[in-house]
DNA sequence: TGCTCAGTTAAGCAATTGCTCAAACATAAT
DNA sequence: ATTATGTTTGAGCAATTGCTTAACTGAGCA
C-alpha cells in the first residue's frame, strides 16, 4: 500500500496533478506575509500603524501587553518589509510601508461582513 | 512602578491613546482569517480551489500529504466558510467559497515582488 | 447484507509561537 | 562621567499548531 493512495479522478496519466503543482511555485512564500497578520496582536499593531505613526511605547500602551513584546512583533514586520521606523531622540517612530497591508485588512472586513 | 509605563509622547490626557483603542474594533476578529493563509499549506489548498474545483484525495495528492491532514485543514476553512463543498458519489470535491481571498492572495504577490 | 473506498474524527507528538522577565544598548540630559 | 529613559535582545516557559497513525462513518456496489 502506498503512503498517498490516490482515488481515480485524477489519473491515468497524472498530468493534471503534475500541472497544478507546478502552479504552486506562484505561492511559493507567500504565507510568511499571512503569517504576520495571524497574529492578533500583529494585525492589530499593522492597522494601527496604517493609521498614524507611532512608537513603540505608545503601541504598548494602546495593545495592554509589554514594551518588549511590541518590540518582538515590530522586528518580524520589519524584516517582512511592512513597516518601517524613524529615530527621533530617544524615541523610535514606526510607520506602515506597504499599502498592501491596508487593502488585505479590508478584504478580511468584507468576508467578515458578508457572513454575518 | 506601573506594568506598563509609558513614555512622555502621548500623555498627558491619554486621550489619543483612548481613540486609538476604540479603532481597534475594527479589526477585531480579523486575524482569524489571515491565520488560515498563515500557513503555507492552506494557502496552497486555497490557491488550487481558486484554478478549480478538487476532491480531498487530489489534493493530498498535490500537496504530498496525508489525506486526514488535508481534511484538518479543510475542515477549519469550512468553518471559516472559505470553502464549501459537494458531494460527488463517493467523492467530495471542494471549491472556493471567497473571492476576497484570491484578492488577499494578488495583493501579498504584489508586495512579495516589490521587495526582491 | 457485507465489502470497499473516500473522507472524517480522535489521540498523541514534535515543532513553533508569543509572552514575560532580566539584561544589554543607545541617546539625551545633568 | 553618570544617570535616566526608550528600545532591543536573549532566555525560558506555557500554549498552540500541524502532522501522522489508527479507528470510525457513510455512500455505492456485489
Amino acid at each position: 500500500m502506498r503512503a498517498n493512495d490516490v482515488c481515480d479522478v485524477f489519473t491515468p496519466s497524472g498530468d493534471k496533478a503534475a500541472r497544478l503543482k507546478d502552479r504552486l511555485l506562484e505561492v511559493a512564500g507567500l504565507s510568511e506575509i499571512f503569517k504576520a497578520l495571524g497574529d492578533e496582536t500583529r494585525t492589530k499593531i499593522l492597522y494601527l500603524l496604517s493609521l498614524e505613526e507611532l512608537c513603540v511605547c505608545n503601541l504598548a500602551q494602546i495593545l495592554d501587553i509589554s514594551v518588549p513584546a511590541v518590540s518582538h512583533h515590530l522586528r518580524l514586520l520589519r524584516a517582512l518589509r511592512l513597516v518601517k521606523y524613524r529615530r527621533e531622540g530617544k524615541t523610535v517612530c514606526y510607520s506602515l510601508d506597504d499599502e498592501h497591508i491596508v487593502n488585505m485588512i479590508r478584504q478580511a472586513q468584507e468576508h467578515f461582513a458578508e457572513n454575518r
